[in-house]
RNA sequence: GCGCCAGUAGCUCAAUAGGAUAGAGCGUUGGCCUCCGGAGCCAAAGGUUGUGGGUUCGAUUCCCGCCUGGCGCACCA
């Protein structure tokens, strides 16, 4: 058993023997002094508890710590310091052992079962297939892929899901627009219409399409002409975003096409449901929603007047399917711009029956590039965009999942992209990956030096600093997905593991691993191991690559 | 005008659920390779956490006001 869940165990017992029901999790709140001196973990249960006991927090630390009864094999020194903090020391023989324990444990190490198997949904990037991913899809396909893996970590069945936009007026626009470049390239001038796309890759792509078709296209009737077009537009883009995606190392479970819903005729069906609830109305020829009677601002259009379904309803209709198909947690991950769009979904979800907490919204805020302390405005009207595929060419993923994963997600990132074209070593992932590659190097060396790096050793020998220091660390690794995957914050993730390097490293500097002394360099080959197992669970869940050799 | 997000060291960000003396990287200054990878290690300097109140044993964190910046307030998607 490793400590923290000992003195959990052990804190959940103690607070019985009071007459306290734990199911606040802030009264089992175990955390690490920030300051050194302080101990391993600190319990704060006596202060939370102070007012309601009305009794002073230090006498209910002093109860408390008496009832833990901690064994001496976990906990070496217990002191109740401050106003009330009980702070423990934990001892050297359950850190020894941890070592073992991590080395068993392998891939799962840092794995939770609180999860339960439920079933959740993660959709993100889900960008129009209007033009290539840019760099906040980027932002939102490493943010959404790392979020869905430390969920399956802690234990709960989840699907990544991509949203094809592939119907309605911007798919006529595509065409419209791909049309006048395919005329273009055939010697006909004509103007890109009222809101229609500017980009470049229309241009590229109208010249493949008069290669495969030659003008064969141009003698079709205006509107059939624009429709074809508009097809092979869209199966261009989503090949283009499917290979995108793909050189990212991002899999999606599935790719729900909006055209699906609608051929199924599944927001009529939505219309039915609210209509048979009492919640739809007519005005002025549209039909409306009564969003605000489940909090929205105003109430809403479903189907304009001139019988057109609204986009929102559409929407409506997917999130009805996504909870037909079983899931019990819908995550949507949105740009900044589509944060006044949450109460009407949140309005809707409600009105069909579902639980309101159940649909899970996180806003992704934007990315602000720099090119020569410059901020690059982007424009998709001026074709000026900075396209996924580029920046993978320019930093590589492993370093692009990086920085795009570092922030929390409420901050707007500043990606300066001659910082990151520059691929120097002041790039923290090479810092990471480098540990990695040191231990596996001196794994090496060992072995070449008569050790056997999987040979069982005595670990007592494993006293210094240094080495606790580094046990400690490892062991954090848990809680630190567990938090990451509960608060939605995955920058927690690489930003331990920087931590983790970085006691590596000074671990390193001081201790030689492969010495004459054969039952410690034994012993410590084994605490490298085990360090090297926690680099790379934590970079797989990232997908960033933890290399041998760099 | 209303709403959402943000404001922490020169710059980019942390601060683990309200905890103890607010920490890292970059940059600046100065040290460390006879040795398993120097893509490394150590040290110094750098702060009225935008601002004014409140809640409490304790606030960067929670509440209210104000200031600044970004975004949003369609019968568009």
């Amino acid at each position: 058993m490793k400590p923290q869940i000992y003195v959990r165990t052990r804190l959940e017992n103690a607070l019985r023997a009071l007459g306290i029901d734990p199911i606040d999790p802030i009264l089992l709140n175990l955390d690490k002094p920030k300051q050194d001196g302080f101990g391993d973990l600190a319990i704060t249960s006596a202060m939370s508890l102070a007012r309601d006991l009305r009794q002073p927090p230090r006498k209910i630390a002093e109860k408390l710590l008496q009832l833990l009864d901690l064994d001496q094999f976990y906990i070496e020194k217990a002191e109740i310091a401050g106003p009330g903090f009980i702070n423990l020391y934990l001892a050297k023989s359950c850190l020894q052992r941890a070592v073992l324990e991590i080395l068993d444990e392998r891939d799962t190490f840092g794995s939770d079962d609180w999860g339960k198997g439920i079933r959740v949904q993660f959709e993100f990037v889900s960008a129009n297939p209007t033009g290539p991913l840019n760099i906040v899809s980027a932002r939102a396909a490493a943010i959404g892929d790392v979020l869905a893996a430390l969920h399956e970590k802690v234990g709960f069945v989840v699907e990544r899901e991509y949203y094809v936009n592939d119907a309605g007026r911007q798919v006529n626009l595509l065409g419209a627009s791909l049309d006048v470049r395919y005329r273009a390239e055939l010697g006909t001038a004509g103007e890109i219409p009222e809101g229609g796309y500017h980009g470049a890759y229309l241009i590229d792509l109208a010249k493949a399409i008069l290669e495969e078709y030659g003008s064969s296209l141009a003698e079709l009737p205006d509107q059939e002409r624009r429709e074809r077009l508009g097809r092979l537009a869209l199966d261009a883009m989503l090949a283009k975003h499917r290979a995108s995606l793909d050189k990212y190392r991002l899999n999606y479970d599935r790719w729900f096409h909006e055209t699906r819903l609608r051929q199924q005729s599944e927001h009529l069906n939505v219309l039915k449901v609210l209509q048979d609830k009492g919640l739809i109305y007519e005005d002025e020829g549209a039909t409306w929603f009564r969003s605000t009677q489940f909090g929205d601002e105003k109430d809403r259009v479903l189907v304009t007047s001139e019988g057109e379904p609204t986009y929102f309803l559409i929407d409506i209709a997917y999130h009805q399917n996504k909870y037909q198909r079983g899931f019990a947690v819908l995550h949507d991950l949105w740009g900044p711009d589509h944060h006044g769009y949450i109460d009407r979904m949140r309005a809707a979800i409600q009105a069909l029956g579902y639980a309101a907490d159940s649909f899970r919204v996180h806003i992704i805020q934007q990315v602000n590039l720099f090119r020569g302390g410059q901020v690059v405005k982007m424009s998709k009207r001026a074709g000026e965009i900075i396209e996924m595929d580029e920046l993978i060419e320019e930093v590589g993923v492993d370093a692009a999942r990086y920085f795009f994963v570092d922030r929390r997600l409420s901050q707007p990132l500043d990606f300066d992209i001659d910082l990151a074209k520059k691929k120097s070593d002041e790039n923290p992932v090479y810092y990471i990956q480098y540990a990695h590659a040191r231990i596996s190097n001196v794994l090496r060396y060992a072995e070449e030096q008569g050790f056997n790096s999987a040979m069982a050793a005595d670990l007592s020998v494993l006293t210094n600093d240094a080495e606790m220091e580094l046990i400690k660390k490892c062991l954090e690794f848990p809680q630190v997905v567990s938090k990451a995957a509960q608060f939605i914050e995955p920058h927690r993730l690489p930003n331990y593991l920087y931590e983790l390097a970085n006691v590596f490293h000074r671990f390193y500097h001081d201790n030689r691993v492969v010495s004459d002394d054969g039952a410690l360099t034994q012993a410590r080959l084994l605490l490298i191991q085990a360090t090297r197992q926690v680099i790379k669970n934590g970079l797989t869940l990232m997908q960033i690559t933890a290399p041998e050799n760099m």
